[in-house]
DNA sequence: CGGTTAATGTTACCAGTGACAACATATATG
DNA sequence: CATATATGTTGTCACTGGTAACATTAACCG
């Protein structure tokens, strides 16, 4: 694994040395779980002595922040090409972007955990622009499925939550290896999150 | 905080380091997510020198490991208690016993991040006793639920991942701050628990 | 253009951590 | 009682996050 972010490396000054930690961090957590990820490996694969870092973050807790906000927008950004794709289909749209959220999450293991481990304070969901915002992706698909009228519930808020609730779990238990389910077979899982979705589209009592 | 774990500190040889540097870190978990326990102050306050540890516990690896095996079988002792508290209605037992896995999560956040951190390996899933198991309990119930005919699929083992996955996503967005909700409102969090076990028993599509 | 200032990098260092080796002491066993 | 084994201690190592003091470059302003 190399890292070709750097520019010219006879340059005392990177010149943008932020944006590539960044993207360093980006592609060494392609490889490693966050808490391996060390200052001085960021700032080594980045071609820089280790206390270059400090002049860009305030501490570790920052930079890894940053990184977290960044994911957050790429998985958002991922999310709304599903939903824009199956625009014309509002129920197609929610289980398909619901399928692309448990896709990323298997194929970023590593990035999702950093979003969602508590170990960094990513701003919360509200502090987020919706567009970059997971839950305001569903939210949106739920608000446009509702004027269609497919929804049983008029809290289009909490069906939202249900929606990332479930998904989010079932993807914690996979990356926490709490499943009998291999990470690696992507169709198993991905067979597994339609059955989900559709067992909360439908409910799982008997009717009466 | 003390560690009143100790037994005669006169005493070279402890007796029972391997029990008491569980119990002890259990204790600092109530105050302390699990990345900040450190062996050196699990060894202070277990009244023991640094390298002690390791006559017990390979690595901190192993340590974690353990806990995090103590903190699931909590964890279902608890969920099993509810169940049992309602053994004679199928539905309540469900949603109580939701409720109790929710409850637990934001009265233990440490040990419960600790449990599906992935930092530990603990025993996957199948390799705990059904009893040691929030997936063995859920599933005792919808087996036990699917007797009385409430449910509508007949996979019982899909309908309580279904549960889980619901109950895991939300408290892991909660714990995590993703949701716009302190984690001391206790009575919120139940009450929007509850919502969300309702959905998922009844569906979020409204009829065709 | 030249010189001062701010931004950004470097080296040297510190305390805390996980881990191990060598040594010390207590317990168990014959 | 003697010896082996289990268990605890001290000393040390490499690595980490973080800071201070210093170096170099870039930016700005006369």
């Amino acid at each position: 694994m190399t890292y070709a972010v750097m520019n010219d490396p006879k340059k005392y000054h990177h010149g943008n040395l932020h944006d590539v930690l960044i993207d360093t961090a980006l592609i060494m957590l392609r490889d490693h779980p966050p808490h391996e990820i060390s200052l001085r490996q960021l700032a080594q694969n980045s071609g820089v002595s280790n206390a270059a870092v400090y002049r860009h973050f305030k501490d570790k807790k920052e930079l890894l922040d940053k990184l977290a906000t960044v994911c957050h927008q790429q998985l958002a950004m991922q999310l709304g090409r599903t939903r824009q794709q199956y625009a014309n289909d509002p129920l197609k749209q929610l289980t398909e972007t619901s399928i692309a959220y448990i896709s990323h999450a298997v194929q970023h293991p590593h990035t999702t955990r950093l979003m969602f481990s508590g170990i960094t304070s990513a701003p919360a969901e509200e502090q987020r622009a919706p567009s970059d915002s997971s839950f305001g992706i569903f939210l949106d698909i739920v608000e446009n499925g509702a004027k269609h009228g497919i929804y049983k519930n008029a809290d289009t808020q909490m069906t939202a939550l249900a929606i990332w609730s479930l998904l989010h779990g079932f993807i914690m238990l996979i990356l926490g290896n709490q499943l009998n389910i291999d990470q690696g077979s992507d169709m198993k899982i991905q067979i597994i999150g339609r059955m989900l979705v559709d067992m909360l589209q439908n409910g799982i009592l008997a009717p009466v």
